[in-house]
RNA sequence: GGCCCCGUUGUGUAGUGGCCUAGCACGCCGCCCUCUCAAGGCGGUAGCGCGGGUUCGAAUCCCGUCGGGGCUACCA
């Protein structure tokens, strides 16, 4: 154990997003190396923004990530609550204290006139911020402007002095005082901001490292003055080190945004990527093991996790090769674990009934073998194997998969067939070669071929004589009769 | 515009002064295997943004430059 102390604390608006999970899981990879605690918290202090809807999807998909938390919400731990909204009361007392000692003021400007003085400045060039012209105000001024019924924000006092701090990523960033304004901690009808509530519990929470997004870089500055003064009344007891991880972008160099439908983790999820799979190829969005191993579980993950070997540089997402390895994952796992995890997938795809039955789950075990290396997502089973879940009379044949040779194909195909005594792929080969490769001195595919079509209905399938031996003498017999007619029945002119 | 971050093949990366005529993975192309599709095997394609230094020697250090991105809110 040690006294290492991480957080991952998103806001509870829209969809959890590709971008937000790969902060959770470095996180929570740094504290599961370190031996750490990782603290979940919800800042959802924007009421406009915030969903119910948003948090139960986060505290969700952080349980199907596996991404355990041991403080957080529903787990509880010794700094709670954990979401800022059931906070109110503890933000608003230590604004009390920042303004009692100084370190905050209430500023009366409006916003046209912060408007106004942005304009101005950018016009002439000038580094555009707030001017601090609220932080000395006689007792007359402040009693002017509330005559006038303005409601005042509350501003940090910034001190003046440049910020430069050891970046856990990048090394040493550093900040001019010019460019970090006195910025706002409480709006004008009293809820308390991001800038406030983000510091003050990481402060009340011990948090000791912040690992975030490298959007928020250029906020350190003011976390880094506030930290300061929350020392000095008493709720911070020491400042954490920052780091700011890489961005994640999408097509055309972007950030990836959560309006970008590849960056939705519920899409992932429903296209039937293993949470495991995500995990690993989100690790290697700057991260590597740095040894050429770049298959490795959550596990292993936090065995060899190591702040050194993140990289400061954006990294793109590539579907491909997160598909790849997917695609890796579900041929790693055992075939009785595939079939538990294919179930809701083939249930919603009413390719079995819902629930499957024990007759349906059992031919699905036996089909498993047949398609665990042929997937590279979940969601791509049921268009597979649907044939053998259904009667003949339900399966339907593109017409014009059909050759001019189908029907002399599949009438003797049928003949053989109803002679075999033992009903197994290797006999079924075994008759089927004889008859149409060497009988018919066919080539392989052009004669297995409408075989395939009159069985499976698709030109890709499963092992061919494999799927027959499932599906049974009778069953496989009657589609190929079935076939038959129908391949007669197309025209064979041109 | 200002500030900040970043810069190795198409993508993700390895690389921390000589082991680099730059390795691995995905992608792409070709071949092999083969009942289709995969999987697997083999091979190929393509990169240190640019320019100066420092050094016997630079992808690695320094400077400049160019390019990309982010921030610049009473969002987070």
């Amino acid at each position: 154990m040690s006294d290492i102390r991480v957080r991952f604390c998103p806001s509870p608006t829209g969809n959890p997003h590709v971008g937000m999970i790969r902060t959770a899981l470095f996180n929570w990879a740094f504290a599961r190396h370190v031996g750490g605690t990782f603290v979940f918290r919800i800042e959802d202090t924007d009421a406009a923004r915030d969903s119910q809807d948003s948090y139960d999807a986060l505290v969700e998909s952080m349980r199907w990530l596996g991404l355990d938390w041991d403080e957080g919400p529903e787990v509880g731990g010794g700094y709670g609550p954990y979401r800022q909204s059931e906070r109110m009361g503890i933000y608003a007392d230590v604004v009390e204290k920042l303004l009692e000692s100084g370190f905050a003021y209430r500023c009366y400007c409006s916003a046209t006139e912060l408007d106004a003085k942005r304009e101005l400045a950018t016009a002439e060039k000038r580094t555009p911020g707030y001017d601090g012209s609220c932080r000395v105000l006689s007792k007359e001024q402040v009693e002017a402007f509330v005559a006038q019924g303005r409601e005042p924000v509350i501003r940090y006092r910034m001190p003046g002095i440049d910020f430069t701090w050891k970046d856990l990523i990048r090394g040493d960033v550093t900040f001019q005082a010019e460019h970090v304004p006195d910025f706002v901690l409480v709006r004008a009808n009293g809820d308390p901001l991001y800038t406030l509530v983000n510091p003050v519990d990481d402060a009340m929470m011990r948090i000791t490292h912040v690992l975030r997004g490298e959007d928020l870089l250029s906020s350190t500055p003011r976390q880094l003055a506030l930290f300061e003064g929350l020392k000095v009344i008493g709720v911070a007891k020491e400042t954490p080190a920052y780091g700011h991880l890489p961005y994640v972008m999408g097509e055309g160099n972007k950030k990836l945004s959560k309006r970008d439908p590849e960056s939705s983790l519920a899409m992932y999820r429903s296209s039937g990527y293993l949470p495991e799979a995500l995990l690993n190829y989100l690790a290697l969005l700057g991260w590597s093991m740095g040894n050429d191993v770049e298959f490795f579980s959550p596990h292993e993950l936090t065995q060899a996790f190591t702040l050194e070997r993140v990289n400061p540089n954006p990294a793109r997402f590539d579907l491909k090769k997160c598909t790849s390895i997917n695609g890796d994952w579900i041929r790693h796992i055992s075939e009785s674990d595939l079939c538990q995890r294919l179930i809701p997938f083939l249930e919603s795809a009413a390719v079995t009934s819902t629930p499957i039955s024990a007759g349906e789950r059992e031919r699905l075990a036996l089909v498993i073998p047949l398609i665990q290396e042929r997937l590279d997502t979940l969601a791509a089973a049921p268009e597979l194997i649907t044939f053998l879940f259904i009667p003949a009379a339900q399966l339907s044949i593109d017409p014009d998969l059909w050759t001019p040779e189908s029907a002399q194909v599949l009438g003797l195909a049928g003949k053989v067939l109803a002679e075999l005594e033992f009903w197994n792929a290797g006999e079924i080969q075994g008759a089927l070669r004889e008859s149409l490769v060497e009988g018919l001195t066919l080539k392989p595919k052009l004669a297995f071929g409408p075989v395939r079509t009159a069985i499976c209905g698709r030109k890709i399938s499963p092992p061919l004589f494999e799927s027959m031996e499932i599906l049974g003498k009778q069953e496989s017999l009657l589609r190929i009769e079935n076939a038959t007619a129908q391949a007669l029945a197309r025209p064979l002119s041109e």
